[in-house]
DNA sequence: TTGGGTGCAAACTATTTGCATTCGA
DNA sequence: TCGAATGCAAATAGTTTGCACCCAA
């Protein structure tokens, strides 16, 4: 199940139902927090969520967000991504994608799994299996 | 200016003309460290080197441990790794490879560069230009 | 009522920083 | 000698945990 790309905001309802169908209980919290999450394709941070959950009108606690974003990745609602040494981002985009991460601005951007061809996965080790290939090009701005 | 795989440990010789060799001040703590990292090809973290080299005869303090490593990452002699959320890799193979990563255990693993090919690399956003591509590769052991 | 689920403050961990001291050239 | 490097401690930032509270069964 997967959240739609460039689509309007989903509406509360709708975050509702959504969480059910993972399996997760809707609270006030977490639905203000969907709400946030699933309003566009975006990559955000704990901290962002957190600020942005202020400025609505809920009441959610930082140790909620962190927890909430968790849970959802947990859930396939989302995914994290590992680009930055210091912080967690969380891709509301679930299509197989990778990923462009500005080191000089920490911006993150998709790139769409089909523009990046990977040939002969090397040989998995005994008894593995693959959780996830993710790929970082890390660019920086040209010095002119 | 890479280090070779596979080689008996450096002298402490070899390490500070090696230290010489990428600008920086060979101290006592800086050549400690050094002799931890390129006693072999592996990956390490901040706290495996602390641990150490307070095994070993010199004094280093925790904060010298980070701001080496950090500086060695800097002046190229090793690379930082971001496959865990939690804490940073380093690692002392330079050549070009990409990284298996257990997730259950917290394993490193190198995959040589030549044993994964990726084709039509994306367009790059303007005036940007490619600081490294990172291939991580996500498996977890098989529950039987 | 009651036991698991939830939310929050406080705790914790990895890392960085400021500054007095020491070291290397 | 003297600027650079170190060690310590405290600060910081991100994240996790312990526990009181709440709600459905």
């Amino acid at each position: 199940m997967e959240y739609p790309r460039n689509k309007p905001a989903k509406a509360r309802s709708g975050i509702i139902a959504l969480l059910r169908e993972h399996g997760i209980t809707p609270t006030q919290q977490r639905v203000e927090i969907g709400h946030i999450l699933f309003a566009r394709a975006q990559h955000v941070s704990a901290e962002l969520v957190l600020e942005r959950a202020r400025q609505g009108s809920s009441m959610v606690s930082k140790a909620t967000v962190y927890n909430t974003l968790g849970l959802f990745a947990d859930k396939g609602l989302i995914r994290e991504v590992i680009v930055d040494p210091i912080k967690r981002f969380y891709d509301t985009n679930l299509a197989p994608h990778h990923h462009i991460y500005h080191t000089d601005t920490g911006m993150l951007e998709d790139v769409d799994a089909a523009d990046i061809k990977m040939e002969c996965l090397p040989d998995l080790p005994q008894g593995t299996e693959v959780e996830g290939v993710d790929v970082i090009i890390r660019v920086r701005h040209t010095d002119r």
